[in-house]
DNA sequence: CTGAAAGCGCTTACAG
DNA sequence: CTGAAAGCGCTTACAG
């Protein structure tokens, strides 16, 4: 087997033509049963297995789908890279995945080097919000949890979850709260900030009002770490009781400055993440967080994409809150004695 | 721009013969310069590119890797994908990603999906040790991290890695020690292992007897915490004092086991991991480990996928020692009044 | 140095 | 229902 068979050797072997071959190959055409044998047992006998290439420079159509993510390290992404996968898999298309590593350009080459394989469609989780990729419909194009360009989004439905962890912890008590929001650069940090924030302000017109701080970082561990080491290095009743953030990986860090500065969670402070990573249910105490329905993300995008046409528009999933040990009852600073 | 010009508009409108195109695009044959810019300025007067469908059928010679890993959302493999999509760049290709989600059969026809794409080369992260796939040379493959069939692998030194714990946990003081090992059907848990049951045996030869526990788990979250626990729910006489794990998730889980059952680490028990995973630094507390050169690794396996002939022979890369927060000094328990 | 032509392995009107 | 033939967009001997 030193060369691939290909569809003549199939052909002669049958004793057919080409054509006969491709059609029973195809399965579309009707082919006269005897021929369909024939052809099928010359296609086990060789071994032939289809030249895709050949089979998409032909038909200028793949099976592959182009998936860029901002960087394939991060949980959450990961997570909505293996649902792609695995979407991509159910309808028989493959997977090529590129890392933009937050950047733009790098992020606008993958794209057209996509473009070039001419692959069937692309799914890109922005670095940032893109601006006017000169990009006309040769290929569909769709954004998954962050939008790039003006391409349709898939994405959980952020102000809408930000707004279920709004409401748990005021309904817990906690009436001074910091929000750790995401880059304001990106849609998603915008919107979660946004559904947190006018949520609060409905209480504060509505019930009692709340103190809320606002700090930005970026989605990582690192910059939840630093934002609320500074949040916390303050006198205890100065400090907030609870910290709402903006992405679960900031929340852990979160958590790590607290622990850090041995304050006690849930007892002393609740902490909230976003995303519900798999490590959100290992970290101590387990964080409560938003479930991302990634999955249904990932499949909704990948629906879109190979739709006939194309989807066209947004569409936004509901996450939910998943409440675990990280957040508790404020502690009632008021009733002395009960202080630090 | 309805249809994307092909190498024929650009001759055309340069004035050229497609060969003469073909020729300025491959930069290798000797071309006028007169002609080489009339064609240069058509390419990019009708934004040309080549058609890299075309290019592959002709020449049979694609620039795509094909790899596959057990899972994306391990944090170790999510790693290695990123190392070898940055590696695969460097060297101008692109990277195809599937999950075998630890499945032999998913494994195998994931490696068949790429043979039909007559990818470059394929570089695969074994589910289990792979056994004999019918593949011949039609194109390279390379085994990273766990052996895939008979497939040269590129791997970080686990024994020796291994070792280097076991010296650790030995200079502490440790006596009495329980290794989490990987799963037995792969090389990598065998290895590593290995690697350090026999520098403890070392030991035992040479200096103090040490009493080794060896439990067997996967190598994920749950695994560790499950053995973990069991190992610690016995009296503190009964218990080892350290526990060296075959995975950093195995590592963590360990830690949560023993947080939940109030065994204070690194003081009445050291626990380390292996692999160094962004997350091994941000646990509490930080988790002492190996860490595997996921660059290096990475860089290696494409470079001997590429080479020309591909490179046949296996590579050990050392993994160093990371000391970190979650071991410590052996909490004498010999010594009365010290005890838990 | 350059053009005309063959061919990579398929699919798909077009006749019959 | 089936075969002969054109053509997808390239590259590369082959002449000149």
């Amino acid at each position: 087997m030193s060369k691939m068979p290909t569809i003549k050797d199939v052909a002669e072997y049958a004793g057919v033509s080409v054509g006969t071959v491709s059609r029973v190959l195809s399965g579309e055409a009707a082919v006269k049963p005897v021929l369909r044998e024939k052809v099928s047992a010359a296609i086990s006998a060789l071994g032939y297995r289809p030249n895709v290439t050949a089979r998409a420079l032909r038909t200028s159509k793949t099976d592959v789908i182009g998936l860029v993510v901002p960087d394939i390290t991060n949980p959450f992404f990961a997570q909505l890279a293996a649902s792609v996968e695995r979407a991509a898999l159910e309808c028989g298309h493959s997977l090529m995945l590129a890392s933009s590593h937050d950047d733009r350009e790098a992020e606008q080459s993958h794209v057209f080097a996509f473009l070039d394989r001419s692959v069937r469609g692309i799914i890109v989780v922005a670095s940032s919000d893109g601006s006017g990729l000169p990009l006309e419909g040769a290929v569909p194009i769709i954004s998954l949890d962050r939008r790039f360009g003006s391409f349709p989004l898939v994405s959980t439905n952020h102000a809408q979850a930000a707004a279920l962890i709004a409401d748990h912890l005021y309904g817990l008590g906690h009436r001074h709260i910091a929000y750790i929001a995401g880059p304001p650069d990106t849609e998603a940090g915008r919107m979660r900030k946004e559904g947190f924030v006018s949520r609060i302000d409905l209480f504060g017109k509505t019930g009692e009002a709340v103190e809320l701080e606002i700090a930005y970082g970026k989605f990582d561990y690192e910059s939840g770490e630093k934002v609320a080491r500074d949040l916390l290095s303050r006198p205890p009743q100065g400090r907030p009781t609870a910290i709402a953030a903006a992405s679960d990986q900031q929340a852990i860090g979160a958590l790590r400055a607290a622990r850090d500065l041995k304050i006690d969670v849930p007892r002393k402070l609740s902490v909230t993440g976003f995303d519900d990573i798999s490590l959100a249910n290992l970290v101590v105490p387990r964080l409560t967080t938003i479930r991302q329905p990634a999955d249904t993300l990932a499949r909704r995008a990948v629906s879109l994409l190979l739709e006939e046409p194309p989807g066209t528009g947004d569409e936004m999933i509901d996450g939910s809150l998943i409440v675990r040990g990280s957040s508790g009852p404020c502690a009632q600073p008021r009733v002395a004695g009960h202080k630090n």
